[in-house]
DNA sequence: AGACAAAACCGAAACGTTTCGGTTTTGAAA
DNA sequence: TTTCAAAACCGAAACGTTTCGGTTTTGTCT
């Protein structure tokens, strides 16, 4: 069926070498250019890739591994990448891991056997052993939107410190004090750092830092719901609540409107991320939301340079801003 | 670095044959089982996938493409996909066409190119020639979703028609009689079959059928709120409105937020897909959902079983039926 | 025309498997 | 103990590239 190389070299006369060389962006002579186009056209010759990445030792392939696909902000930045990696030749090999740390481990091994270049992760687990692995074979891997302990490799974050330290100030500004938040999982990465964010701009406005106003969901919907629950019996003077992640966001929403709490007449709220949800909203919620796209671009950017020169050693680590998109959920009671 | 078969051999005296043989499932001696399996885990042997595939012509890789990774309905149906492919030892390779139909063709070649075993695909053009060039290498094709012209392969696709016929039949029982259509795009398979779903309803109804109460918005958003808008504005008479996919939904529910139109107590509404967001809406939006898992184990057994018999030539057509999920978007006015 | 460096070209060997056809070993039956 | 089919084993060849070291061609300068 398919038509090899050797079939190219003997239908020009040319040698096996230079129509590789000519494939591979080599010199040849302009009448065997046209021959060779001519042959390839001819014999709808295609090289295979499968034969070259035996012979180079490389796939052209990248392993992306996800806690969660159908988590609106991870499927952003995978969209955003395989896009600009397939502009580079590059294939993307898709793991879903379901949040769940074990599934991960065997994703990132099963990359490795699969034998990608070089692996983007927006890792679940704390620790990774496995990413070793790839370093260790000199593949490079980019960590996306949260650290792993002990690995020291380059890394593509949003501010989360930021994000929540913002989303205070502006609920400050609008006068309110009794904040709430509704906080991640005090083991992820980015969950403590919000948190820290949150903590930080509260004492920075001289405002009390009452424990039982940070209640921890779990970065589900379930808890965001659960969490928003208890933060409004036990605090039915709270005028004001920050939701840390999409998914409690949503559910935060849900509870609310469950529960006929009036925003922002009763309550003030900044959710996160997912512009469309938030504009969905009545009245329309103001939210931080990450910059998916440019987190996108800033990992492949780096991969595809460790890609091109192995030398390149020094470590990255691109942290950048979060944005404020008001909506009408905020009340000023000043 | 990493070990090959003939290591693998030289170490344990055996003959290459034999290694491979084991390798692929073929019987050995027990004394040389152990012996082989001790060697692999001394010398951490890892079978080279490249080279098996050059040898077998298999790659052990499924492309799939889609219209748009963030549109929550096609990010369901991969991440099943994903999962049970990769149980089976299939990666997958996944392109995001971004509904251009330009795109989608190149993408198609492209990991045609990556020469992948196998093609899961929910179209966005119409036409494909493109697919004919998988066939034409006896790769396996599944459609999901959606047909296309001149393309008569495997295909999972849920009842469209049943899920608009069911969700009109809902509102007529609770007496709605001016019931407005927010449609797709015609010339989407999945847009024409809703509609005329929508129109068969309403004539088996004894409805008066006025074309201007079906409104074609784009499958997004914004088409979904200008649409939503056009129809208010052209029928403030109208008692209930049917939406017919999951992005025109939210610009609907966007539209009539924004607009300050009372649910259901001015106009019912009946939203397609994505409980989730349904969940958030005030008060809860009653929907028509698909079998995003249903379709995905679906499409995923028939390409995985033209994968393996060959020889199993008749083309399969499913067709998924759709639930209807109650909230509390519509008024009983009977 | 002759000399000569640079550019273009060349085929064999190698990458790590599977497979083909043929040889050896095994162990139950005679 | 011998026989003999079945089971296990074996190495060479092949899959379609790239690369290495060496040869030929080209065209410019005397």
């Amino acid at each position: 069926m398919g038509a090899t190389i050797k079939d190219i070299a003997r239908e020009t006369g040319l040698g096996l070498a230079t129509i590789s060389s000519y494939l591979n962006g080599g010199n040849v002579r302009e009448k065997n250019r046209i021959k060779i186009e001519a042959a390839i056209e001819k014999l709808h010759f295609e090289v295979n890739e499968t034969a070259r990445g035996l012979k180079t030792n490389k796939t052209k392939i990248i392993g992306i591994v996800i806690p969660e696909l159908n988590n609106i902000f991870c499927a952003e930045i995978i969209s955003e990448a395989e896009d600009i990696l397939r502009q580079n030749g590059y294939a993307t090999m898709l793991c879903d891991c379901r949040s769940d740390e074990h599934r991960e481990a065997e994703a990132v091994e099963f990359l490795l056997h699969k034998r990608v270049d070089g692996l983007l992760i927006m890792p679940t687990g704390e620790y990774s052993e496995k990413l070793e692995l790839f370093e260790k074979q000199k593949k490079p891997v980019v960590l996306i939107d949260r650290k792993v302990r002990g690995f020291h490799g380059d890394c593509v974050l949003a501010d989360n410190e930021g994000a929540t330290k913002e989303a205070v100030q502006r609920l400050v500004e609008a006068g309110h004090k009794k904040i709430g938040l509704i906080a991640g999982p005090q083991h992820i990465f980015t969950a403590s750092a919000r948190n820290w964010g949150f903590q930080k701009a509260m004492m920075e406005a001289g405002l009390f830092l009452d424990d039982s106003f940070m209640v921890c969901g779990d970065y589900t919907i379930k808890g965001g719901a659960r969490a928003m629950r208890k933060l409004h019996e036990e605090h039915p003077d709270m005028t004001a609540v920050l939701v840390s992640n999409y998914e409690m966001t949503v559910g935060a929403m849900i509870e609310i409107n469950e529960s006929g709490i009036q925003v922002p007449g009763e309550l003030s709220v900044i959710g996160f991320d997912n512009l469309e949800f938030a504009r969905a909203c009545s009245p329309k919620l103001s939210i931080m939301t990450q910059p998916t796209r440019e987190m996108a671009v800033a990992a492949v950017r780096i991969l595809l340079g460790k890609l091109q020169n192995e030398d390149g050693k020094e470590v990255e680590t691109v942290i950048l801003p979060t944005t404020y998109v008001g909506g009408r959920s905020i009340r000023d009671i000043k």
